[in-house]
DNA sequence: CTGAAAGCGCTAACAG
DNA sequence: CTGTTAGCGCTTTCAG
C-alpha cells in the first residue's frame, strides 16, 4: 500500500495541513519545514491520491472524448490534438469508442456507469438532439460535427455546406460535368453527410446541372473499402440511365479522404487514370491523402482550431458556477487543398 | 449539484446501506424495497460518484495507455483495440501522448501528478530499463515493444528479429540483391529499430551479402515524410560508393508501413517503378498500405492479440494481492503479407 | 434482510 | 506560518 499524506506528516513531524500546503503551494510554508516535508515525501515515495482529491474538490480533472472509432485517421488525428490541448489545460482524457452505436453514445451522456468526467467532447454518429436533454445542465457537453444541439450543448464544426460546395465547384471549374458523390448516409439522420450532399447539389445546380440520384452513392461506413465499393458501382454503370450511353462519371466528390482513397484504389485497379479520366476530391486532409499517388485534393478543416475551441467551450462550462452559459455554435475555418487527383495546383485539369 | 446515495436513501425511506445494495447487487434486497429505491434513484437522477467509490476501493478502474503519438496509424489502431478490450474488462482508458519525450514517459511511470491509474500500458520510445525500477512494485506496467524490462514489468511484442529477417528474405527470394533498409534510429537506444536492423543484416549475410552501412538509412521519426526523405537519399546515391557505378538499391525494407509509403511516394515522384525497379516491404500492416498503389507488402503483427495479452497481463497484476508475479515476456505471432509492392502473391517478382 | 457508524485520503474552514 | 477538525460519497463491518 502506498503512503498517505498523513504518513508524510507523521514522519516530518508536522500536521497534514502543512504537507498539503507543501504539495499544492496553497499557502506559504517556512523554508525549513518545507525541506523537512519534501524529504519525507521523497523517502516515502508519496504521491497524492487523486480519488480523494477529486472527491473533495467535486471535480476529477478528467474529460471524456467520444468518437466513433480511433483507427480512422481523421478521428485519430483529432484525438491526438485534443489530448495535447487537454494536457495544456491540465486535463486528462479518457477515450470512448462508440463504434457508431447510438446506445453507447446515449449511455455516455447519461453517465450510466457513474460520474467520472467533468465534461464530454463527443463526435456523434447517430445521436438525436433529444438525447441531449437527458444530460442538460448536468454534464457539460461539446458536440463536434453537424448534429443540431438545439441549444443544449456547444457545437464546433466547419461549414459543411459551403465546404462541399467549394469542393464540387472546384471539379466543375476543372471542366468536369459528370460529377458523382460518394458518402451519403441516408439510413442515418447523420447531419454531416446531409450537409455535404446539400452543398454538392447546390454547386451542381448553380452550374446548371441537375443532380442524378444514381450518382449519389450511399455508404454504410466511411472506410476505404466503402469508397472502393461505391466507386466500383459507379464504374459498373450503377449510375447510368437507359439511353444514357452507359456514361460514367468523370469526377467524384468523396465525403471523406478515406472514401476518396478507396475510390482511387478502385480506379487504379480498373485502369482508370486519375486525374485524366477521373478527378477526385476528398474531405478531412488526412496524411495518407498527402502521400498517395496522386495526392488527394481535399477540404482541410482546421483541426487544431477544432480541438482548441472545443476545449475552450468545455472549460467555460466546467469552471462556470452553474453551467448556465448560452450554447455556443462555432464555425471553424476550412480551405481547399488542390493536389494531383484533380490535376494539381497550377494545372487546368487535364 | 447532483444527488448522493444518502439523498436517495432519505427519499426512499431506507438506509444508505440498502441503496448501495440495490445499486451494486452486493446483497439481496426485498423486492418491494428494491422498487421503492429504484424509483427514488430514477426520480433524483442519481449516479454513483466514482471518485468516492475509488477512494473507498483503492482502485479507480482506470488504466493508462501511453503511446508516442495518436495520429500514427499503427498506434491509433492499437489504441482502438486496447480501448475495446479494456471496455470488455470494465476498465476505462486514459490516453497519454508522450511524443517521444523521455521525460514524459518517466513522469508517467513515477506517477508524478498523483495516482489515478490502476495500471499502465506503455509503448516506450526512449525509456531506459532503469526507469522501471522507480515504479517497481507500485504501478503494474506492461511494455509494448522491444525495450528490455529487466524483469521489472511484463512485455508483449512480436519477434522483431525474426520478422525483419523474413521480410528481407522475401526480397532476396524475389531476386533482389541490392536491398536497403529505412528506419534505423541510432540516436535512440530504441530496441525495436535495433532488432529489425539485426534481422535485416542476418538475412543479408545468410544470402552471402555483406550489409552496406550507407544503405541503412536512419530516420528521426517514423512518418511518411521521413521515409520519403530517406528514399530520396538512397536514389540520389547516398548509398553509392566510389567505383560503385552509383548503383542504387533495387529493394527497400522499411521498418514501418508509414516509412514504406513515404518511400513509395518518392519512387512515384522520381518515376521509379514499383515493384519493377524497386521492391518495397513495410511493417505494421496499417490500412493505408492495403489501399495504396501498389499495395505494400508488410509484416503484420497480430494487433488484436497484442491488445488482449497486454490487458490480460495487467489484469493479473492489478487483481493480484501484492503484485509479486514474475514478469511475463510474451511473443505475439506475426505474418508476412505479400502485396503488389514486391510483385504480389503469385508472382516471381518482376 | 436492513440500520448505524467508521473510515478511505484529501482539503479548507477555523483557530492559534 | 501551522495544528485541529469536519466532511466530500461511498462501502462495509458489526449489530439487530
Amino acid at each position: 500500500m502506498s503512503s498517505s499524506l498523513k504518513d508524510v506528516a507523521l514522519r516530518a513531524g508536522v500536521s497534514p495541513r502543512t504537507v498539503s500546503n507543501v504539495v499544492n503551494g496553497s499557502a506559504p510554508v517556512a523554508e525549513q519545514t518545507r525541506l523537512r516535508v519534501q524529504e519525507a515525501i521523497d523517502e516515502l515515495g508519496y504521491r497524492p491520491n487523486l480519488a480523494a482529491r477529486s472527491l473533495r474538490a467535486g471535480r476529477t480533472g478528467i474529460i471524456g472524448l467520444a468518437i466513433p472509432e480511433l483507427h480512422s485517421p481523421y478521428f485519430a488525428e483529432l484525438a491526438g490534438l485534443l489530448v495535447d490541448e487537454a494536457r495544456r489545460r491540465s486535463w486528462t482524457v479518457i477515450i470512448d469508442q462508440t463504434s457508431g452505436d447510438p446506445d453507447a453514445e446515449r449511455r455516455l451522456l447519461t453517465g450510466d456507469g457513474g460520474r467520472v468526467m467533468d465534461g464530454l467532447v463527443i463526435s456523434p454518429w447517430a445521436l438525436e438532439a433529444q438525447d441531449l436533454t437527458a444530460t442538460a445542465g448536468t454534464l457539460p457537453v461539446v458536440l463536434l460535427g453537424e448534429r443540431s444541439p438545439g441549444g443544449l450543448a456547444d457545437r464546433v464544426a466547419v461549414d459543411n455546406v459551403a465546404a462541399a460546395d467549394e469542393a464540387t465547384t472546384h471539379l466543375l471549374e476543372r471542366g468536369r460535368r459528370r460529377v458523382a458523390a460518394i458518402g451519403l448516409q441516408p439510413h442515418l439522420e447523420n447531419g454531416t453527410a446531409q450537409q455535404r450532399a446539400a452543398g454538392y447539389r447546390r454547386a451542381l445546380r448553380r452550374a446548371g446541372i441537375e443532380p442524378r440520384a444514381a450518382w449519389e452513392r450511399p455508404v454504410t461506413a466511411l472506410h476505404r473499402s466503402d469508397g472502393a465499393r461505391a466507386m466500383a458501382e459507379l464504374l459498373d454503370g450503377g449510375g447510368s440511365v437507359i439511353g444514357d450511353g452507359g456514361a460514367v462519371p468523370d469526377a467524384v466528390f468523396a465525403f471523406s479522404d478515406e472514401l476518396a482513397l478507396g475510390a482511387l484504389h478502385t480506379a487504379h485497379a480498373r485502369g482508370v487514370r486519375v486525374p485524366e479520366d477521373l478527378a477526385i476530391v476528398g474531405f478531412d486532409d488526412i496524411e495518407d491523402g498527402r502521400f498517395s499517388h496522386p495526392g488527394i485534393t481535399t477540404v482541410s478543416p482546421d483541426k487544431q482550431q477544432i480541438a482548441a475551441r472545443a476545449l475552450q467551450c468545455l472549460a467555460d462550462r466546467v469552471y462556470s458556477p452553474r453551467n448556465t452559459l448560452p450554447a455556443h455554435d462555432l464555425t471553424v475555418p476550412h480551405r481547399l487543398i488542390v493536389r494531383g487527383s484533380t490535376g494539381g495546383p497550377g494545372d487546368g485539369g487535364r
